[in-house]
DNA sequence: GCGACAG
DNA sequence: ATCTTGTCGC
């Protein structure tokens, strides 16, 4: 069963929370993965009206067939607002209780958003990826810098910068269609985060995994 | 100071 | 993230 450590206590303050992130960042691997994942958890957060009332939810998918194996799903309220690049504080502790529930553990986790492509090289994937000593990848559908349109087959992809380093890659995963965002999480590298990405977009935009996690968050 | 800014 | 119908296209 998938256990959290306990690096850190959750913080309410914009400062505190960077502190966190700085302290962390180290942790983070880039390994290569030793072989393919056979499988694969989808990760997402629905919002569920007025408060900061929400549900996370997971999905473990057998990457070769993509059946969800297992899921879970935990109801919360967060208190942290939605800050970019603070993204983690929000999600994140809802998540980690869901993952706590999975019966099978998958071998890397797919996180809806991004991993060192993050301001300070600790994003979402990054965060989940640490505290579970999981190995993860970030899928964002969205960059938080510029970046160069890939060519227009699936499967090209363009070196995503950030104060002028690389910290992952737009991969287009459908033709002709907006790219989605991939960086390392922790415990794998570019590479095979987009190996496994394009594994997981044979029909759609975004990954399977992440696309049944949405669903089962929006349904409760 | 102003605008931009993962979900 | 979420509010939201029809519509264009494969």
């Amino acid at each position: 069963m998938i256990r959290v450590r306990d690096l850190h206590s959750w913080p309410s303050t914009e400062a505190e929370a960077i502190a966190v992130q700085e302290r962390l960042r180290p942790l983070v691997r880039q390994t290569g993965l030793d072989r393919a994942p056979a499988t694969a958890a989808g990760l997402d957060v629905a919002y569920v009206g007025d408060d900061g009332a929400l549900v996370a939810a997971v999905t473990v998918l057998d990457v070769t067939t993509l059946t969800v194996l297992d899921s879970a799903v935990v109801h919360a309220t967060t208190s942290f607002p939605y800050v970019p690049g603070l993204f983690a504080f929000r999600e994140a502790p809802a998540l980690l209780r869901a993952l706590e529930r999975l019966r099978v553990t998958p071998n890397v986790l797919v996180c809806d958003g991004q991993g060192l492509a993050h301001p300070r090289r600790f994003g979402l994937a990054c965060h989940l990826g640490v505290l579970t000593d999981l190995p993860s990848i970030g899928v964002g559908k969205n960059s938080l810098g510029p970046y160069d349109p890939p060519g227009r087959e699936r499967g090209e992809w363009t070196p995503l910068r950030l104060d002028g380093e690389v910290v992952g890659r737009a991969l287009r995963t459908r033709p002709g269609v907006k790219p989605v965002f991939v960086s390392v999480g922790h415990r794998v590298d570019v590479e095979s985060a987009c190996a496994l990405v394009l594994r997981l977009t044979p029909r759609y935009r975004l990954p399977e995994t992440t696309r049944t996690a949405d669903r089962l968050g929006r349904a409760g």
